[in-house]
RNA sequence: GCCGGGGUAGCUCAGCGGUAGAGCGCCGGGCUGUUAACCCGGUGGUCGGGGGUUCAAAUCCCCUCCCCGGCGCCA
């Protein structure tokens, strides 16, 4: 008899016979019958268990087999209103590979039990819908990059210096010195540039901030890039377009595990459009202004001013030239307005917030070198990325996605931890 | 780091000075079409930890640890 998976077998002619291997999902005994739903990578099927009609050895090893055991079981596919999904597999035969003891997760458990057992709890049904649209972006994003000539390179994690400021690096012992967990490939990139002009890396990203919200991990996925010869708005448009794909392969391909999890799809069909708004700072504090928020110029936008300004766009939207006093020190300023940068964030709706952070770099030296010192660092420390701009400068762009945000925002998450099968986040190490 | 909420049975919670409770789970029994099956019976506790007040503390006070939500930081 063939091998199946439950989401083909439901597609079956009536009749089929075949063998399903999986995990027991729900278990009903009725009398004389046993109910089986079975659960493998693909969905679930329930398979029916008829006294009547196996051995009695069969019978007692359907018996045995206990909330996700691992199991085979082989027999005929039904037509049967009353299974859900409409077929089911009358059994003939039951194997248990491997029996489960007391599953420790019934449903109904709280959000720190069910961090507690993260290792049996990603592979409940929601959870593995969410990887599904996890893999399916992380393939789009890829695959938009290799498509338009970007190169892959291989930034190092383990680094000496901060990008900006020190504060939140992870301190790691090399052989003495002290190292850092790398908070972001940026420098490495703009390196890459000179020899490759157009580079991506996707990497951990480590920040020491010990955050409380729903939007920060410890430990991301950052999917960083950087190009030679472009401008702020190159790279707006790059961004504007990778996200756009990514999404656009998501609804083509994970409709079903989009609409499990309950997303609505309206925001997701607008946003695969692109023609993302754009929008200066300047221009947002106004509008904030216009809605009663009080703040002033060269204030940073927070979580507060993001969500009013959410209310104005329907899609992601852009908010661009920040003042130079609350970016770092890498961005280019203005040669228009040197109070503002050439900096960019990519800001998506619903309440999901900054996905994208990106600006043209600053490639003169002497400007760099002040700005650098103007933060109160030391020049020293970024002798190799000053070096940069002594050896044929050019203008470049780039800029980094937090993948798991946007997988959040994808799959409709309330919390990014669930963005990810092992979060780091909070204290949680375990497991 | 700051502000707020909370730790009581395996899980989710009620109890808030006077003999520790419910639902679910689990175990046993019944049932040949269940959908988080149902019905009957059984099982279940350092009331997060330490100290104090009191005749008496899960309950009041102090210290401490842990968890959740929000802000800041950002992606």
């Amino acid at each position: 008899m063939q091998l199946e998976k439950t989401k083909r077998a439901l597609r079956l002619p009536e009749g089929s016979e075949i063998c399903l291997r999986g995990w027991v999902y729900r278990k009903r005994e009725i009398g004389k019958k046993i109910f089986i739903v079975i659960r493998d990578s693909e969905g679930i099927l329930q398979t029916v268990i008829d006294s009547g009609r196996v051995s009695e050895e069969t019978f007692n090893e359907a018996l045995k087999a206990s909330i996700e055991a691992s199991i085979e079981v082989c027999g005929r596919t039904a037509r049967e209103p009353r299974a859900p999904g409409g077929v089911e597999l009358r059994v003939s035969k039951v194997k248990v590979w491997g029996p489960s003891e007391d599953f420790p997760i019934k449903g109904g458990e709280g959000v720190d039990y069910l961090l507690d057992n993260r290792h049996l709890w990603i592979r409940s049904r929601k959870l593995t819908a969410v990887w599904r649209i996890r893999h399916t972006t992380l393939s789009a994003l890829r695959e938009y990059l290799i498509n338009n000539g970007w190169w892959e390179v291989s930034p190092p994690i383990l680094t000496q210096a901060a990008v900006e400021g020190g504060a939140t690096l992870f301190k790691v012992d090399f052989f003495g010195k002290e190292a850092y967990l790398s908070q972001s490939a940026q420098f490495y990139l703009e390196a890459l540039i000179y020899s490759l002009e157009r580079v991506w890396s996707l990497t951990t990203s480590f920040r020491a901030e010990r955050s409380r919200t729903r939007r920060h991990l410890y430990e991301y996925w950052h999917l960083e890039l950087e190009e030679a010869w472009a401008e702020m708005r190159d790279s707006m448009k790059v961004a504007e377009e990778l996200i756009s794909y990514a999404i656009s392969r998501v609804l083509d391909e994970r409709l079903e595990e989009l609409e499990f999890l309950k997303r609505d799809i309206e925001s997701l069909e607008r946003a695969r459009k692109g023609n993302f708004p754009s929008i200066t700072y300047d221009e947002a504090i106004e509008l904030l202004r216009k809605k009663g928020v009080d703040i002033k110029w060269g204030e940073d936008l927070g979580a507060d001013e993001e969500r009013v300004l959410t209310t104005y766009f329907e899609t992601p939207f852009f908010v661009t030239h920040f003042p130079k006093k609350i970016k770092s020190f890498y961005m280019k300023l203005d040669p228009q307005r040197p109070d503002v940068v050439l900096g960019f964030d990519l800001l998506a709706p619903e309440g999901y917030g900054e996905i994208i952070g990106g600006s043209q770099r600053e490639d003169r030296y002497e400007v760099l070198l002040n700005r650098i010192k103007e933060e109160g660092l030391d020049p020293k420390e970024y002798k190799w990325y000053l070096d940069l701009r002594r050896y044929g400068s050019v203008p470049h762009s780039g800029f980094g996605l937090g993948v798991d945000r946007f997988v959040m925002w994808i799959a409709g998450l309330d919390h990014i931890r669930d963005s990810i099968p092992f979060p780091r986040f909070r204290d949680r190490l375990y497991p």
